[in-house]
DNA sequence: CGAATCATGTAATGGGTTACATGATTCA
DNA sequence: TGAATCATGTAACCCATTACATGATTCG
């Protein structure tokens, strides 16, 4: 058939598929039933612990954000309005708003948000890594492409994971005083993540001119 | 205030906000003004490249994207169902349903589904790549939790990129009949990427013995 | 003082995950 | 022949992206 495996394992469906239900609020309505229990995704945790770090607006959030995990784990900014409003809702997380003006919001973890990250954090951690690439995608479907397609796709992922490591690199240096021990750890696995894509391309490109498609 | 960057750059925000508007339909009723356009996905290509395999249904192409794709790139099953359907749609996919039992849906893809494909490849890559990993999440946000959770992630992270590792090494010598050269690449990537994590997993837990936290 | 950029949000839509369901096949 | 697993799907909800909007601040 002329495809890589049909081998088992390998899918995530598996993963979640505990059937962690909940028992059923059994039709009481002892009052609200607060929506205070909620499945905390990663943005959660983002939100609750950049918050550790003192009070913050949305925009804050996303400047703590910016320059750290959004290096590799992005959200869109609406992300950092929506979440922390979740969070307000299950009680993880407080808020003040400015008077007059935007009335501004100003968001700061709360202890039952502090020891919902300490739980999380305490988790054993089982989640494959997912590594979202378009470019290791055009790479498997290579052959439904130009020859050409293929070279200036090597050449265009190893111009953009060769800049990204030298932006890693100015940045530990800048950080080195701010950033704790943990944090400056990420930032060495980003550099060596992202040399060894960078030296996979180059051998690459170097292959494609030894060996043309 | 003890975190790492208010750097600038380093959030996607700005990456696909060029307002790429289409022109409004204006108002005209040419009949159904068939929502024969749509911006496709990553998980359309998912599917359309593996369609160029031959005709699938979606459990043939669950099975095709679990061992290949779905190693690093995961969908829960129900997609592979909405996307082909959604391709249908736009014409870039054709269906034809069984008659009887369960009236199963065989995709294939058509010479439009052929040409995005091919589009596609041909265009610039210019995303960045992410890499989702809570065990990153979690060595980040480190300092709030207990020393020992620590090394708990370290262990957990280390063996589960081992084994993956491991995985793909196995995989490589069953597959290297069946995948075409560019598949190989891949797979090529994913042994130098878990491998290089494993190790970083590896040369921290050493580090944690010499200098606990 | 006008333009640009910063800062702060909201709304709509689409897509992804989770859970629910159940027919078909295998195999002990 | 019953249990397990394979195969096939649907529905609901949550979340993420995209686009829209606009007040505040900076700076030439």
């Amino acid at each position: 058939m002329g495809i890589v495996a049909a081998n088992p394992r390998g899918d995530r469906y598996g993963q979640g598929d505990t059937p962690r239900r909940c028992p059923l609020p059994a039709a009481d309505s002892t009052g609200p039933t607060d929506a205070r229990s909620r499945k905390l995704n990663a943005t959660s945790y983002v939100v609750l612990g950049m918050l550790t770090y003192g009070p913050a607006t949305s925009y804050q959030l996303k400047q703590r954000v910016a320059g750290t995990i959004g290096n590799f784990w992005a959200f869109a900014h609406s992300q950092l309005y929506d979440e922390p409003a979740r969070l307000v809702a299950t009680g993880l997380v407080s808020q003040s708003v400015e008077q007059g003006g935007r009335r501004k919001r100003t968001y700061s973890i709360t202890d039952d948000g502090r020891k919902a990250l300490a739980d999380w954090l305490a988790e054993p951690t089982l989640e494959l890594t997912e590594v979202r690439d378009t470019g290791l995608l055009k790479l498997f479907f290579g052959t439904h492409g130009a020859p050409e397609d293929i070279r200036q796709l090597a050449r265009d992922r190893y111009e953009s994971h060769r800049a990204r490591a030298d932006g890693y690199g100015r940045q530990r240096a800048e950080v080195e005083a701010r950033a704790d021990r943990w944090q400056m750890k990420t930032l060495e696995l980003g550099i060596r993540y992202e040399r060894t894509v960078e030296q996979f391309w180059k051998d690459f490109l170097d292959e494609l001119d030894r060996d043309p498609p």
